[in-house]
DNA sequence: AAAGAGCTCAACCGCCCTAAG
DNA sequence: TCTTAGGGCGGTTGAGCTCTT
């Protein structure tokens, strides 16, 4: 959205001192673009008054940082940031800032809008306070796991070398959870705090989820895009030692064979950090 | 077609931290 | 040590746009 077209509060006659508010002329960028091609960045309310813009240091470092550095991207964010962003918040909570710093040329206004305006709607929609456990939890064995598969569509149209990790099944709901529908097509509980589970698990599953090591092994979400039941050790036919991981509702032909050389690529809590997805995925 | 509701996102506010004097 | 200015950051607002009825 160009802000350039929206209307401008301050009339012709005000005061030549004083300050200006709301949206930029096209004028004002070009003052600041130009000062900051020359001068660079900093000291903002020095710069304002060097530019000969009407604006406080701040308005115009944030004009600047948010909306006229040349690296800034504009668009939707992608599967992938979006999963970034729904990892790293499970991990720093608010510190937009601080989540921006992983997200090339995304800004933390923006990581802080798509936040408040996507992230938070649903939770208001179910009626769940976002920081609750239950909505940590669906973002994890749901909404994460659906990003996975799209950028698991996405990353089908690449060649693939059947290497190291063997291709995934197409990622089938493997939740018969009844209620609400989220934003990515998946069923789950509306009604989730009735649960005495610390995770929703999966209504079918090939392994026994009743004795404690089994649960123990048991991660809600994971590089695989499902739940992993299971993990273990295994030899492969060239003799290389391998960790297996097995995802609900899967057969032994659907296992996810990992060098042990590459698992440390791998979150020992499958927390699915991106550096390592994104990784995992690269040499899929 | 019109009106109202809902959504998006640029911009502002106010608090906090840090460094310089 | 205290004061002050600059800058960073998270929270909030509201104009304009889009969608729904």
């Amino acid at each position: 959205m160009s802000t350039n077209t929206k209307s401008f509060s301050s009339s012709s006659s005000e005061d030549d001192n004083e300050l200006r508010r709301g949206p930029w002329t096209l004028e004002e960028d070009t003052l600041l673009i130009q000062y900051i091609a020359r001068h660079g960045e900093g000291r903002w309310n020095l710069l304002a008054n060097r530019a000969g813009l009407r604006r406080t240091g701040k308005s115009c470092r944030l004009r600047w940082l948010n909306y006229l550095k040349p690296d800034v991207k504009r668009g939707n964010l992608s599967p992938e940031e979006q999963l970034l962003i729904l990892d790293l918040h499970s991990k720093w909570g608010n510190r937009w800032s601080k989540i921006a710093q992983y997200l090339p040329g995304r800004t933390d206004n923006e990581i802080k809008n798509y936040w408040r305006t996507r992230v938070q709607k649903q939770a208001r929609h179910l009626k769940i306070d976002t920081n609750s456990t239950e909505f940590q939890n669906i973002i994890r064995c749901f909404w994460m796991p659906r990003l996975l598969q799209k950028i698991g569509d996405q990353n089908q149209s690449l060649p693939s070398h059947q290497n190291s990790i063997i291709a995934p099944p197409p990622l089938q709901p493997q939740f018969t959870v009844q209620g609400a529908v989220d934003m990515s097509g998946y069923v789950y509980n509306s009604d989730i705090e009735k649960q005495n589970t610390a995770c929703i698990l999966p209504s079918e599953s090939p392994m026994e989820m009743s004795n404690t090591t089994q649960i123990s092994e048991y991660y809600p979400s994971s590089p695989f895009g499902g739940p992993i039941v299971h993990h273990d050790h295994s030899v492969n036919n060239n003799g290389h030692d391998m960790e297996v991981f097995n995802l609900a509702n899967s057969t032994p032909a659907d296992n996810f064979y990992v060098p042990e050389s590459e698992s440390s690529w791998l979150d020992t809590d499958f927390s699915c950090s991106l550096w390592n997805m994104d990784e995992l995925l690269r040499r899929c």
